[in-house]
DNA sequence: GTCTATACAAGGATAGAC
DNA sequence: GTCTATCCTTGTATAGAC
């Protein structure tokens, strides 16, 4: 369709992309639910006119934002530091988990789109696909990283224990996105999970 | 203050329970974001005045409408049906998991309502008080049945696989009412994960 | 205590100029 | 593509009669 790329479309695309990684910020800040358009407008710099422009309606945007978000969640998540040291991968496993439990405002500004949209699902059928495709990917990734510290696993029993894994950081993430739950804590829990979960349980455990 | 009670008073109060009936099936349905004056009213059966009569405006309808959600909890959370068969003990903990996962109207009631509560509880710290009181209750319920399984574990393991069993089941049920996970899935893998944390894997684990 | 009627504000969305 | 101005729906909350 596009022939050409001329400066007006550059800067489009760039107000685009400012719009988003307001929403992301937004969303972080007041929830899916208490986004509104005139703010969002004020954040990025631009009418709201515009953003009605680029995204048709609040559902759209809501729909790129997530979207938007879901990439570039892809960026930390993707640590690839192999090695072959002794228990190298539990490492790599309880690295990949413990990314997500990080006070940074991208990460925070994930998780809580994260819950937003899980929560929004509830009610919304329309956002289910997002949720169910980026949930199955990031199991099956962690699927694989269980797989290399148990390799004598069955490919079931480790699917399921990625889905143990997954669901409960999302459930450690929300207790201490709401206030309940101190980082550290979060932190420390994940990761004694991982080793109840492969079969080794630490120092202090039963 | 009341010095006596008459039917003026009955009638109030029961219109009262059936707003926040009301309340509980609308926050179920649409969210608590969702919920509209107006539709409580035609759901209760009342003005919308009366509603703001009763509980001074939302917030205070919600506030309200979470607390009748937490106590109504407490019915089909305390089953005691003690006895002292070898893992009697086992069986208690398991069902006190599966009565969060059913597909009963009350059930998804109060899962909905929690899922909602937390997820505000990300953007509104007075809604916190309520989550760390009736999170650390429930967390320390199952401490105990914990204990019961594992009698020689020390109090601050049984408290943390008490956290990650409760966030865990936070997770999974808020996957199965948002629609990616099945009920009977959902409920394996809770009972599979109280069979790890009480060090039995069962048939079919690595 | 409960209702009807209504004021008032906020927010989503569009028209039309540039 | 982008803005200013504006419309209009929806939803919270109150006034005042009964």
């Amino acid at each position: 369709m596009a022939t050409h790329t001329n400066r007006g479309d550059r800067v489009a695309t760039d107000r685009r992309t400012a719009i988003l990684e307001g929403a992301a910020r937004l969303i972080a800040r007041r929830g899916v639910r208490g986004l509104r358009v005139e703010e969002l407008a004020a954040e990025a710099g631009v009418s709201a006119a515009l953003i009605y422009y680029h995204f048709k309606d609040r559902a759209g945007i809501l729909l790129r934002t997530l979207e938007f978000i879901g990439d570039r969640a892809e960026r930390y998540t993707a640590e690839r530091c192999d090695g072959s040291t002794p228990d190298r991968h539990r490492r790599e496993l309880e690295q990949s988990f413990l990314l997500e439990l990080q006070d940074l405002p991208e990460v925070r500004e994930n998780s809580i789109a994260w819950g937003e949209l899980r929560a929004s699902a509830v009610f919304d059928p329309a956002l289910r696909g997002d949720l169910a495709q980026a949930g199955a990917a990031w199991a099956h990734e962690v699927a694989g990283l269980l797989g290399a510290v148990l390799p004598v696993a069955s490919a079931t029993a480790l699917a399921e224990s990625a889905e143990r894994l997954t669901a409960l950081l999302e459930g450690l993430s929300m207790r201490w996105l709401s206030g309940v739950l101190s980082l550290e804590h979060a932190q420390e829990l994940i990761v004694e999970a991982i080793a109840v979960e492969t079969g080794r349980p630490s120092e202090g455990e039963n």
